[in-house]
DNA sequence: CTCTAATTTGAGCATTCACTCAAGTTCTGC
DNA sequence: GCAGAACTTGAGTGAATGCTCAAATTAGAG
């Protein structure tokens, strides 16, 4: 809703201020409060720009997995390894941020919840690009066999992620290729 | 710390107090409050005979998992398919309780949270079994390599549990069949 | 019975939280 | 340079939350 410079700028520094207190202090220490110190600015101001605090998390995570995408313009070009080292990169790489991407998905109630609703969407997307990944790497495959082995893959990625989470010292990406192995093994077998 | 009958059964009241509000509205709409409304009782009884809220929902997560133990005596005389089963079992039997598990391992900051090690200590438990039960059916494996696929198996099963969540319409069961196919299969090829 | 310790009560504390709003200030298209 | 909209402020609201504690009551061992 910012239409002038500075409501946009204000709203850079509110989204900068979030995306840090996540990596620093998890979902729970990012208060409105925290927030709005950190950016300088007071809670009206941020209800001004915000209909919540809900929704700038939500776009601080929607951010971050969009970072990692292999083919932002869905040209179809993206392959089952891009997309599975592109989803491990976005757990590796921002494991705070993707802590409270599944925190999100497994608190959020299943329905009304706008949230879920959204992380559904996107979720059912990325099963969709992987599926169709799976096909171009095997075009024999039926479409409904692709599908469901995009969501095993991607479920047990998911897995991986979670372990990792409860074990830090768990190796999550050699795990990843292990089972990026054994997926291409039982593809394989025809 | 109940030392008498009417201490028992408050706190037995309490317990399964907190379990129906646990399935009834999850974590967030189980308060002190609701607990104590539910079973009963003022916040001071609770607090004489439980150090937090925190402690009375992990024991009911903890019995509930317990609760579908295929071999609660450790005899070691549990298969890789009892194990699967039972904790497919578990998430099925009691999603609500299951996310709540799911929940608070996510949730758990990694470090000095007393309940989060408690969870460790119950998945690296599980983890051990797993890996016992998958050299038991194939004796010539390596200790180390039937743990790490002791691993991946579990983070799977994880995964599905967490895909389910996300996407109530998933077909859980019929994913955590096909996964223990290919797991079998793949333990096969040697 | 009696005495001690377990139990219960009821009131309330201290804090935190997301969020609101009327009143001022600044921006920017015209 | 003006008008009106966008923006900011500052003070505040109300509703939770988990938890505490002194005092009253009750259970049960001896």
């Amino acid at each position: 809703m910012a239409r002038y410079q500075a409501g946009l700028r204000t709203e850079a520094r509110i989204i900068d201020a979030t995306r840090e207190l996540l990596g620093e202090v998890g979902l729970e220490g990012t208060t409105l409060k925290a927030i709005c110190d950190r950016a300088g600015v007071r809670a009206g101001s941020f209800y001004n720009l915000f209909d919540s605090k809900e929704e700038v998390v939500l776009r601080v995570v929607a951010e971050a997995i969009n970072a990692v995408d292999p083919d932002p313009d869905r040209s179809g070009t993206d392959t089952v390894k891009d997309l599975v080292l592109a989803y491990a990169a976005f757990i590796t790489g921002q494991p705070k941020v993707a802590r409270i991407y599944l925190q999100t998905v497994v608190s959020g109630g299943l329905t009304g919840n706008d949230q879920s609703k959204r992380f559904l969407r996107h979720h059912e997307e990325r099963v969709s690009r992987f599926a169709d990944a799976i096909r171009r790497a095997d075009a024999g495959l039926a479409g409904d066999d692709a599908y469901a082995e995009a969501e095993l893959l991607l479920a047990a990625l998911n897995g991986l992620a979670f372990h990792w989470m409860l074990q830090p010292s768990f190796d999550f990406e050699g795990h990843v290729a292990r089972m990026f192995a054994a997926h291409e093994w039982l593809r394989a077998r025809t």
